[in-house]
DNA sequence: CTGAAAGCGCTAACAA
DNA sequence: TTGTTAGCGCTTTCAG
């Protein structure tokens, strides 16, 4: 934990004016490819430039311009699937337009959602996308910073409508009662959700559940929106123990369906919004034996290569990913830029994917 | 397009000195927790920063001190599962550290790789994690400025053995020959290895493989030479068209297995070394009506949670991707912090996880 | 078309 | 313990 390392500094803009004949200035305007230069001495600072094996000190240029070409993105967990295919989009459409990108995950903690834009806002980022934390849906005191400082902010996957900034979201709602109304369109009546909002007082009834997901800022409330909705539109009454009320890992979904399943009213189709919460009704399923879709229909969320090679292959609601990622760069990109558009919400459609895994209820 | 944002500027050292009424050094010793300071003008700064709310300016902190606190990671691509996995660990370690993380994806382009490395220079990181680009295991000549430089660099996944520099990487080799170990132990003499290297021209025998493979770069190629050794100790004879050849996506893999199940001497068994391989043979096995692990036995390379409630659950070997981007950090950030230990290999196991997807082989 | 010079906000060496 | 000062490398007026 010591000695030094050598670095062989790099050249700088006054060494390749020394070398060429010439001022600082010219060398910066050639290399900057403004103002005007002679071709002549163009030449000759290019050619210096290039013998020199000049490279220009961003963090210098950043010092007066104010800029980083740098974006922060801030979201739940880069190791998710979900998400590592949206920063894969963004990251794609911001290195196009010469910009790189620093990710933050937060675990779904505010705490770290604020310290993330904290790091951010430090780091002088051009512009910065969230996918804020699941949880109320109230105030973002630490975008106040993010604002005042006039640092472009898209929201990402999930929308806080107490925040003016543009965002990118999916049709959770409209996709998810599709999604409900194909499972009913077999017959189901009796569905099971997989995840609901954590809680140990579950709703009383439908009007409760609505009220509680108004305050909610989740993208899984947006779904269970959409389930009520087809519910309510084929007259299927709503049924609290239908929804589970746990934790989000797959062991507790496992574990909530297996509750389900032990009902004497049981589900005879379930719904789960998120990759562990079909595997965690997969995996019940496997522990009592029971088999998809002839003893329960599945439908689940985000579609992959393991979804469609399952026996049976499943039925997913298949967000697109990376033009989420790609669509909400060149948003934030376009506010970088100076657009002074209208804050405007882009609603992407996620689609549903019929494969197997749905079968007509049993009567 | 056009107009100004207000920006409220962030209040600069001079601004907290004058509120403060003392000199710049001063408040920048404070702040800074350097030096000394007098508990009462150390008071009084602290205040006035806090009323003014001063923020440092990491770019100008930067420009002087030389470090950036970021980390540079270049890998294949960020959507894949296996390098979003290993990115969450670098990025919880570095966080951990203070630093961030900058992500770049190759897309096994060794033209991207290079330009993802002149990016991370230029932005000035303390230190670069790299997952080479697949390909020939020659010299990176983009890597010398790196090291020219002296920025710390630390190979990840793959050994390049021409860079001297540490490494983090898996015991593919083992691992793998465990693996097909398990299933010659059930019986299995006819093999399949989904992938291969990409050629027109298969190895006639298996040391002309070992040639090939001696010369690239690449984890499935030590997954092969595993396999290869697993067959060697078994004495089984190597037979070239039961290994792929074709380029790496699901789609080639479902088609090259729909060849090797054509043959008249098919294998039982196949080793899939990535999860896209894994899910094409799982296509190719539906599309053929053949049943696993009653017609054809499978080993998947890296766990998801999907692997374990498939019909049936998947035999894999399981690499620990968040533990690998861990120590890769905690390696980089050592040399950032001027560790002259003497470069080193760190060699995680991969685990192999046996499941119900292997059945003794049909007589 | 070109050069000189100011200054971005901070750190660090030196004086007081 | 404090303040003064000199840069870090670049961009950008402003003269020439």
């Amino acid at each position: 934990m010591s000695t030094e390392r050598e670095r062989t500094p790099s050249p700088t803009i006054s060494e390749v004016a020394e070398a060429a004949g010439v001022g600082r200035a010219t060398v910066a305007r050639t290399l900057g490819g403004y103002g005007s230069v002679s071709p002549k001495t163009r030449d000759r600072i290019l050619a210096a430039a290039k013998e020199l094996g000049y490279r220009p000190n961003s963090i210098a240029r950043s010092m007066t311009t104010g800029e980083t070409r740098t974006l922060g993105v801030v979201l739940a967990d880069v190791g998710n699937p979900f998400f590592a295919g949206v920063l894969r989009g963004i990251s794609d459409a911001a290195r196009e337009a010469g910009y790189d990108v620093i990710v933050l995950s937060t675990d779904e903690s505010v705490e770290q959602e604020a310290a993330a834009i904290e790091v951010l806002v430090d780091k002088q980022v051009d512009g910065i996308a969230l996918a804020p934390a699941a949880g109320r849906r109230e105030t973002l005191p630490h975008l106040d910073v993010v604002a005042k400082r006039g640092i472009p902010l898209v929201l990402l996957d999930r929308l806080v409508d107490t925040v003016a900034a543009d965002a990118v979201v999916i049709n959770n709602r409209e996709a998810s009662r599709e999604a409900v109304e194909a499972l009913i369109a077999q017959g189901h009546r009796r569905i099971g959700f997989v995840w609901g909002p954590v809680t140990n007082e579950p709703a009383a009834d439908a009007d409760d559940l609505r009220r509680i997901l108004d305050h909610a800022l989740w993208s899984d409330g947006e779904r269970l929106l959409g389930y009520l909705d087809a519910l309510e539109r084929a007259g299927i009454p709503f049924d609290t123990s239908l929804v589970t009320h746990v934790l989000k890992n797959e062991q507790q979904a496992t574990r909530a369906v297996l509750g389900m399943l032990a009902l004497s009213d049981a589900p005879t189709a379930i719904f789960a919004t998120e990759t562990d919460a079909l595997t965690g009704a997969l995996r019940a399923m496997r522990q009592r034996g029971l088999l998809c879709p002839e003893d329960i229909s599945l439908i689940g969320f985000d579609d992959s290569s393991w979804a469609s090679v399952m026996t049976p292959p499943m039925s997913v609601v298949a967000q697109p990913m990376h033009r989420l990622g790609v669509l909400t760069a060149e948003c934030l990109l376009a506010r970088v830029a100076g657009s002074d558009a209208p804050v405007a919400t882009h609603v992407l459609e996620a689609s549903f994917i019929a494969r197997d895994s749905v079968a007509p209820a049993a009567r």
